[in-house]
DNA sequence: CATAGGATG
DNA sequence: CATCATATG
């Protein structure tokens, strides 16, 4: 069994002040996909890195801004950096480890919260990275696409959804975006491992109370092939722990 | 008696978190000359605004920079702003308020310790600073400057004196300056009331635990007319307070 | 080392 | 509401 952790942790070092080693050791998962790591790779506190896990990095050009990494207690045996668009890769957006017997990306879409030109952006990394999808989606190596979206899917990814259908994040062409996505070839392993079941969510808003309350979003995914998807055993939202507006998603894969 | 404080606060909101009115209740001044408010008047701390006091302010055009204060238990007769140089009044770094027998005064002296431009400025300031006391050195009210002037005087006012001779604020010409001022005609009242006396210091940087192991500085005074100052009883630092990187200083005058 | 404001989410 | 960068001290 291989544990794949995908988490937000919204700043590697806060997340580290507030037990982000802990949680590793707690949860011990085999792969762990980080975003919005907003640190230089010589930022990350040492005690992180000095765990035992193979890491890589992409980090943004803009100092303390977005950046993906994954961790891996084996060590891969090709790690690959962004899409091949210039504007995209220079965010530190997306990161590949392949190992034996699959691939895991670790991937953090844009956010379209702070207006137009954002969300003009967000679309575009959308319509960009479909196409990325479409190369791996009939490949022989099973492969997880783990990451922050900054979509929810359906009305039961999101509280209070008839309010919603304005809000960044859940805008009908970006909803339409992820069964596109999962058209081309891919599953949301979460989902289908909890079927119809509401109030999963993997962020909350760290205004008012929106954790305690649960009235959150859930924008962070596994996306995989059939190949990966079926081997999918268990999945959870590590919510008991505090280290980040996002919760880590842990699916155990058969592999 | 009437007891003055003279207090940096490096920020009123941090130093309100850290129980600034805890300090007021406690102290009880009847009159508080405050340097670096860093806010502006309605950032202000509601508790603070509603301390039995009449509050004046000036501060800087930059937000989150600079100002000064005088919260008095009486009312002032009048209250002036700024020494009539623009580039330092857009500062806010001087305000006085008059008394029936007495006038007061809030003085924030530029520092100097970023760098050649900013230690220019500060020689400016001063320069322009001293014709400013010229104005009440000699009138028959007495008048007290209270601040900090971002200078120790003598060698007695400064840890480690033999290392600091190139060190902003420590410089021969600003020592030089405090001693043209007090031959302009005020007296250093806290000085004159512990003559002599070693390790008092009001501002100790948040490095290195300078102030658990008291490795500070004294820059800040009550400059006073003969007048004012041969009023002096009482002079206290009041260093069992953590509220900033600078320690109130508090005169009681026999007015 | 600490306080602010500003950008970003 | 929170994290980070930058200016200032």
């Amino acid at each position: 069994m291989i544990k794949i952790s995908s988490f937000n942790v919204n700043g590697i070092r806060a997340a580290h002040r507030k037990g982000f080693v802990d949680w590793v050791e707690e949860s011990d998962p085999d792969i762990i996909c980080i975003q919005e790591l907003r640190a230089l790779e010589n930022q990350v506190p040492k005690q992180i890195r000095e765990l035992d896990y193979h890491e890589n990095y992409h980090v943004a050009d803009k100092k303390g801004y977005s950046g993906v990494a994954i961790y891996s207690k084996e060590e891969p045996l090709k790690v690959e950096h962004g899409i091949g668009v210039d504007w995209i890769d220079r965010e530190g957006r997306i990161i590949m480890a392949e190992f034996e017997k699959f691939r895991v990306f670790s991937i953090y879409a844009p956010s379209g919260t702070t207006g137009d030109v954002r969300q003009d952006m967000k679309m575009k990394f959308l319509a960009d990275f479909i196409r990325f999808g479409e190369r791996y989606a009939n490949d022989d190596k099973p492969s997880v696409f783990c990451g922050d979206y900054n979509i929810c899917h359906t009305e039961i990814d999101i509280h209070n959804p008839s309010k919603q259908h304005k809000t960044s994040g859940f805008l009908p062409e970006e909803r339409q975006w992820v069964t596109e996505f999962l058209e081309v070839g891919y599953q949301d392993v979460f989902r289908e491992l909890h079927p119809g079941e509401e109030d999963l969510y993997s962020w909350w808003s760290y205004r008012a109370a929106s954790k305690e309350r649960n009235k959150g979003w859930r924008i962070d995914y596994h996306l995989a092939t059939p190949k990966m998807a079926e081997k999918a055993e268990e999945a959870e939202i590590e919510m008991k722990w505090d280290l980040s507006d996002h919760a880590p998603v842990s699916i155990s894969y058969k592999l």
